[in-house]
RNA sequence: GGCCCCGUGGUGUAGCGGUCUAACAUGCCACCCUGUCACGGUGGAGAUCGGGGGUUCAAAUCCCCCCGGGGUCGCCA
């Protein structure tokens, strides 16, 4: 037995007792004559006393020890000596005088502090993986990761779910991302896919009578990465037969609610969840998840635009533009260095270009603004009234600063988002200590893709139309919305779901307005449409991104820190080697053969 | 593929044309030290400044190309 307590859990209780632990060596005092250890294990971190008047043998091992050695040892539990109480450690009150030790394994100088919480190199930390998951703050990301799947579990178990496992090598599907493809080896030249979500399947579920489905299921995409986005993510899968939109989103609050509340109730949740429809965030933040953790509004001026004189503005009215506008707060004199900045981030983000206009110092309100305060290239052919206006719209004062982007919507909205998010960054308006769960709802079902010139499922093509729009159908299908949903908290979509079509005919009615012929319709979805007529169940469900949750819970910003092998953004590990080429005798096996370099 | 940022001993940083034979902290090695807890003290090893080319009397420093990493757009729910 190597061990009897853990470094973490001794206290005073355990005076005078002897215990053995088994650990790692954090770090090591080393007075001569005497030597401190400090061990640590999973659960925290204990102070040994090697002393030469107790056991020689143990000291002279003490002397050999370095960092990250493996050890075990026995000795007894005390109180330390009155004023060498250490309160920055939970165990800090007692140590344990060590009897006989044995190291265990010896290690190598790490190449970074284990013991220690400073930034080291990225490319470091993941070749050296298992020794950047000693770390507290790994060990705290993964511990966390665990306590909300298992209450995931616990709440879902508890209303009555079951949980089903899905295949992992299923068929190409041609909408959305790119598949994984598996060879087959048994048939040359066909490929399995790895799903991107169970979609499918677990709507076969809800055929096949499972009424309530859940899965934590592995997901894969074989797209570019992102700070939030790794090849394979985990995703909180559910399916319910018999369910409304409403059932589906008050379940959905009362899981996050109450998910929350136990694994970090320290931070502030308020309920119930805003709904926010897709048109107002798309109108009020830009952006379709916005942060709702501070203002920053932004407004709509085309109108008052349309008045001016600026060429700026009519130009980009005239060809179907509007002009929108954000007001950043104590931002009036801000350099000409400043304000190209900002310029400089709405043009990368896709605008064509930024107008500023500066409302002098602060102080005075609105109403005794002068044409002398405002700063603006447009100065001259802008009103006071108009300046004015513009900034009642956005709820500015004299002091802040009005940005407004004029030009197509889906061009600028980048831009303003953008813009937004940098004022909140600025300073620092997003509070860490709140939660802010919002639902988007409201969608349109089907968009139409400028470049292809063709309609595109918003979210996918199973996604049920809202009752009260399916007779715009035939007539304007850009104003079909649809029953889904997205799960938003702190900037961030952490999943997305609906209610699906559960009728055949409906169904093919919408994949014909995707542009798929009857024929393509049999052979990409045959399976499914016959399903539904062996007496579907109406059913609909969602899947949340389980990294993503991890990461709002957690406040870490890269999904690669709430994950504990994940890939760089080339999408390699760089611990194991992967990816890396097939032997020749793999390739010929599954009949590939690999095409020369361009 | 485009754009932006980064690359200096193991780690984290400083240096941003000459005083760099590259500094500081920490880590590492050796010795000393019986109450420390980021122990302390003394000494030591450790970097062709990501790679290549160029400008210059002189390059870690300026320019170009490449490589690696990150962020982002495209892509992706």
């Amino acid at each position: 037995m190597y061990r009897t307590h853990t470094c973490g859990s001794l206290t005073k209780e355990n005076v005078g007792t002897t215990v053995s632990l088994a650990g790692w060596v954090n770090r090591r005092r080393d007075h001569g004559g005497l030597i401190f250890i400090d061990l640590r294990d999973r659960e925290g971190i204990v102070q040994a006393v090697f002393n030469p008047e107790i056991s020689p043998a143990a000291l002279k091992i003490a002397e050999q020890l370095r960092s990250e050695y493996v050890i075990t040892l026995t000795g007894e539990v005390a109180k330390r000596p009155a004023g060498t109480e250490n309160p920055r450690i939970p165990t800090g009150d007692v140590e344990v005088i060590v009897k006989e030790v044995e190291i265990l394994n010896t290690s190598n100088t790490p190449p970074f502090y284990i013991n220690e919480e400073i930034d080291v190199d990225e490319n470091v930390r993941l070749k050296y993986r298992y020794l950047d998951l000693r770390r507290q703050r790994m060990k705290e990301n993964l511990q966390l990761r665990h306590r909300v799947t298992k209450y995931m579990h616990d709440f879902l178990d508890a209303r009555g779910f079951t949980e089903v496992e899905t295949p992992t090598f299923i068929k190409s599907t041609p909408e959305g991302a790119r598949d994984y493809l598996v060879p087959s080896r048994l048939h040359p030249g066909s490929f399995y896919a790895l799903p991107q979500s169970p979609q499918q399947i677990k709507q076969l579920l809800m055929v096949g009578g499972l009424e309530k489905y859940y899965q934590l299921a592995r997901c894969y995409r074989d797209e570019d990465l992102r700070a939030d986005r790794q090849p394979e993510h985990t995703q909180l899968d559910v399916e319910m037969s018999f369910v409304t939109q409403e059932d589906v989103l008050q379940l959905l609050e009362e899981l996050y609610f109450s998910l929350a509340r136990a694994v970090k109730p320290d931070l502030k949740v308020i309920r119930p969840f805003p709904r926010l429809t897709y048109a107002d965030v798309i109108l009020r933040y830009a952006s379709d998840k916005p942060d709702l953790r501070y203002g920053l509004e932004i407004a709509d001026i085309t109108n008052i635009a349309a008045r001016t004189d600026f060429a700026v503005f009519k130009n980009a009215i005239a060809s179907g533009g509007v002009v929108r506008v954000l007001a950043a707060p104590g931002c009036g004199e801000y350099s000409r260095h400043q304000l190209d900045e900002l310029n400089q981030l709405a043009v990368s983000a896709g605008a064509k270009g930024l107008l500023t206009i500066s409302l002098g110092s602060p102080g005075d309100k609105l109403s005794a603004l002068s044409q002398e305060m405002i700063k603006s290239v447009a100065a001259k052919y802008l009103t006071l009234e108009q300046v004015k206006s513009i900034a009642k719209a956005c709820g500015a004062n004299p002091g802040d600063l009005l940005l407004i982007v004029a030009g197509e919507p889906d061009k600028i909205y980048p831009a303003l988002d953008a813009l937004r998010r940098e004022i909140a960054r600025r300073f620092n308006l997003a509070d860490p200590s709140i939660l802010n769960f919002a639902f988007i709802i409201d969608f349109p079902l089907i968009v139409l893709n400028r470049e292809t010139g063709k309609w595109e499922a918003a979210n996918n093509p199973f996604t049920h139309p809202k009752d009260e729009d399916i007779s715009l159908l035939d007539t304007a299908p850009e104003k079909v919305h649809g029953k889904n949903y997205d799960l938003i908290c702190n900037g961030m979509e952490l999943g997305s779901g609906s209610i699906r079509i559960h009728r055949s005919e409906l169904q093919k009615k919408i994949l014909r307005i995707l542009g798929y012929d009857d024929e393509r319709i049999k052979l990409l979805f045959g399976h499914m449409l016959e399903a539904f007529d062996f007496g579907a169940p109406p059913h609909g469900g969602f899947g949340m991104g389980i990294d993503r949750t991890i990461m709002v819970l957690s406040g870490e910003q890269n999904i690669r820190d709430v994950v504990a092998f994940p890939k760089n953004q080339s999408a390699m590990d760089t611990m194991l080697g992967a990816p890396s080429p097939a032997a020749e005798e793999q390739l010929t096996e599954l009949r590939l053969r690999l095409l020369e370099e361009e």
